[in-house]
DNA sequence: CCGAAAATGAAAACAGTTTTCGTAATCCAG
DNA sequence: CTGGATTACGAAAACTGTTTTCATTTTCGG
């Protein structure tokens, strides 16, 4: 098992290798480079976790009040193209983006009571995986494993649960 | 492995079955019987795998064609809630819709060239998962695992592929 | 049968996302 | 440097899948 830490420190040397590694990418297909690209892009990859539009529009928007959504959705669209941030969906009708992981990739656990998500990775389930697709001739390009469920011993999540106030969201 | 069977016989006594057993949830929530819902119930289990609401809707105007969207998503909003469906989302932003199975809990591989969708269960699979789970001190309530790939073998995914027609569908 | 309760169907509302369209910014060629 | 083709922007409209509304019809226990 290898639990990827929550509070790793924001690695400003990271930061400014994927914002160089977009630009990159723009250049790369005849695209131009802007204020709000920029904006929206630093802005990203300084928070963490999985973000969903509206969470990233409003960080957005204390920037450059003047970026709507259209620009958050069409700058996310190409960050995934780039292969730099991943597209998840959990179910609660949002798309969520995650620009930052400490392992390539990894699967997730998410607390119905906090709405917590946690991201774990553990290579004999990845084994197994790929044995199961074996035996019935099956090719995986990629997987998606979810476990919904509540974190035992969490802080903040117990508290919520003495309110009963359960995060609505995932699923 | 306990891959589940593809073209099992559709069972009518299974059918009759369940249609029973809706009809006493709908009695025992002190709701009413009626045609339409009976139509769609009816359309619903004779037919197999992962169904959307429009491939449900238009079986259903086969037999009777002023039954609308609504009365359709309300209904798969009550087979779900009777335990006797499932809701599946497998990320191209339909729901689907599963009825039959012949294992209670199982998990999904996608096929991205023809966009079939088989069923398997694994036991240790099930208690790899559980263990990583307490290893984190969280418990499981239930859980998704989808595998995207292509099958190997399949001859309609073969042919489909020859031609360059990938399903669009999944993700 | 009566009548309260629930269900229906058409259409409007809704949420999240995408597209359109007129204007503005970028940036390469000259 | 600029001119001008190209790309991006922002606001608003459009779109998709789903839910709700509302006037009307149907169900079913008394």
């Amino acid at each position: 098992m290898v639990p990827v830490k929550k509070f790793r420190e924001l690695d400003e040397n990271l930061v400014r290798q994927k914002e160089a590694a977009f630009a990159d990418f723009i250049q790369r297909k005849g695209l131009k480079t802007t204020r709000q690209r920029n904006t929206i892009i630093a802005t990203f990859f300084r928070l963490r976790g999985h973000i969903s539009v509206e969470e990233l529009l409003n960080q957005v928007k204390q920037v450059n009040p003047r970026i709507g959504y259209a620009t958050v959705y069409r700058t996310l669209h190409l960050l995934v193209e780039s292969a730099l941030v991943e597209e998840r969906r959990f179910g609660d009708g949002l798309a969520r983006y995650e620009g930052h992981s400490d392992v390539e990739h990894h699967d997730h656990m998410i607390c119905l009571e906090c709405g917590e998500i946690f991201e774990f990775f553990n290579p004999r389930l990845e084994a197994l995986q790929e044995s199961l697709a074996e035996e019935n001739n099956f090719q995986i390009f990629r997987h998606r494993l979810e476990l919904y469920g509540a974190c035992k011993d969490k802080d903040a999540c117990q508290k919520r649960k003495a309110r009963g106030n359960t995060a609505a969201g995932a699923e």
